[in-house]
DNA sequence: AATCTTGTGATTGGATGCAATCCCGTCTAC
DNA sequence: GTAGACGGGATTGCATCCAATCACAAGATT
């Protein structure tokens, strides 16, 4: 490239600051890393290189590792001093924790949420669940169910309370992608039911019963997980038998102690 | 390569790393500033700067940062892209949100270790409740207060709820001791009342009755805080009233909002 | 033959330096 | 007297560079 300027110097690739706008850098790669993990594609126990990661994002190793004290603290990654950072692996007890919480806290999001729910979002509701009936593929099922959830709660002018959820379900998207992929008929029209009861008592304006439906959501959701202890990390067998190629099973705790 | 070291270079100032050691520097700052912060040695709205910290904790600036991410995860402190560090201020609309959260949360992490709670922690819990009553000093208060409660928790094998509920307790603390502050003697019978309930309750194994207290004791605590709205930032003036001396009183949301 | 030791390559952690941005006291205009 | 503009100084954001640590493979010893 470039015989045009006699001066060889200056590599420069061309661009001076090609995508250094923006604001900032970690922000960037802390929002992009974020929805490729959730998207799966980097599955848990996945090693994170720092270097791949800063190329990816075009940015320099400073905040991309700013970046991943965000994922970290997210419970998304697991960091290990002078080993390196890892997609966290969740243990069936860690994801009933997580799923517990959720039949706490969601309802409580729900509630502070309801007085602002519009027609328009109730139907829109509808629809969402509507199209989870009809489709069969499992990324579009999950976007759609992540969505309708969502969506519920976002009349609610909570900053704290909505930012937690967020991160719960973040955590533990790569075991419902795991479990959607094996979920049988009846499973999924257990989950459209409860679904158009939610949207029923919102629409009716019973703030009680629609806690205590999601919160029964969540808790049948948790235990249908439950029943598959084959998609988690396993707690019994500490050293790992297969002996770690690029994906050390358990360097470290698989969510981080502090 | 290179000759069989004839050459004496290495300066290594005398000691080689005086305190590189302890693992990892963004630790270390991490936990000393929000042990500062908590402590009330940095008061909500205070600045941070970023030299300032890396000279107290002897590292540079790079560690600095990495633990500003973490500390803005942990809603305690708030970023602002090209303008600096803040300690959050929360209004009484967030500090509500917070606690509410707390009455949800809490109770579920009680169950989880009730299970585990032995009769030394029982009695150690009763000396802690009675040592509040004998105490007039804030900070010791505050102290025994936080002591009692995560000693409920300490025998749950959780990992995130536990963090979870540290993180509640932490961003909520410069309100809880600015409350402790004006606290009449009849209110801080009620809460001795309540700890007591609590520790019979757990002795008795009901777990059901003790998750009731407990979300009534941490309601009741919130229902006085919000008797009490002048401690908190003020949410209808947008334009502080105050010029922002070195303590801009808003310069973002108070809670980052990803 | 199995285990301990040693050395090399790869990766992370942290310090320094520089450009970009923002804060804030001062001045100007109405 | 109040609001807006402006420039110096301070502070932040990021890239580069170097030291420290770890993983892993080859060799030596019992």
């Amino acid at each position: 490239m470039s015989e045009s300027t006699a001066a060889p110097l200056v590599p420069t690739t061309s661009i001076p600051t090609p995508q250094t706008r923006d604001g900032n850098a970690s922000l960037r790669v802390a929002r992009g890393l974020r929805e490729a993990i959730v998207a799966g594609e980097y599955p848990p126990g996945s090693r994170l290189r720092q270097e791949e990661i800063a190329e990816r994002f075009g940015a320099s190793r400073v905040p991309v590792r700013e970046a991943l004290k965000v994922l970290e603290a997210d419970g998304l990654i697991t960091l290990v001093a002078n080993a390196g950072a890892w997609v966290s692996q969740l243990t069936l007890a860690e994801c009933e924790e997580v799923y517990q919480t959720r039949e706490r806290v969601e309802p409580l999001l729900l509630r502070l949420a309801a007085g602002s729910i519009t027609d328009e979002t109730l139907d829109e509701l509808d629809s969402l669940a509507e199209a989870m009936v009809a489709t069969d593929d499992v990324e579009e099922f999950l976007r759609l169910d992540r969505a309708f959830h969502l969506a519920m709660y976002a009349g609610a002018r909570t900053l704290v309370l909505s930012d937690l959820v967020e991160r719960l379900w973040n955590s533990t998207q790569p075991y419902r992608r795991a479990y959607t992929l094996m979920i049988d008929a009846h499973s999924q029209r257990i989950v459209h039911d409860e679904h158009h009861m939610l949207v029923t008592a919102l629409r009716e304006a019973d703030v009680d019963s629609a806690e205590r439906i999601l919160e029964g959501h969540i808790r049948r959701t948790r235990r249908r997980l439950a029943a598959h202890p084959q998609l988690f990390a396993d707690t019994t067998t500490d050293r790992p038998t297969t002996p770690r190629q690029t994906t050390p099973r358990q360097k470290g705790p698989s969510w981080p102690s502090q």
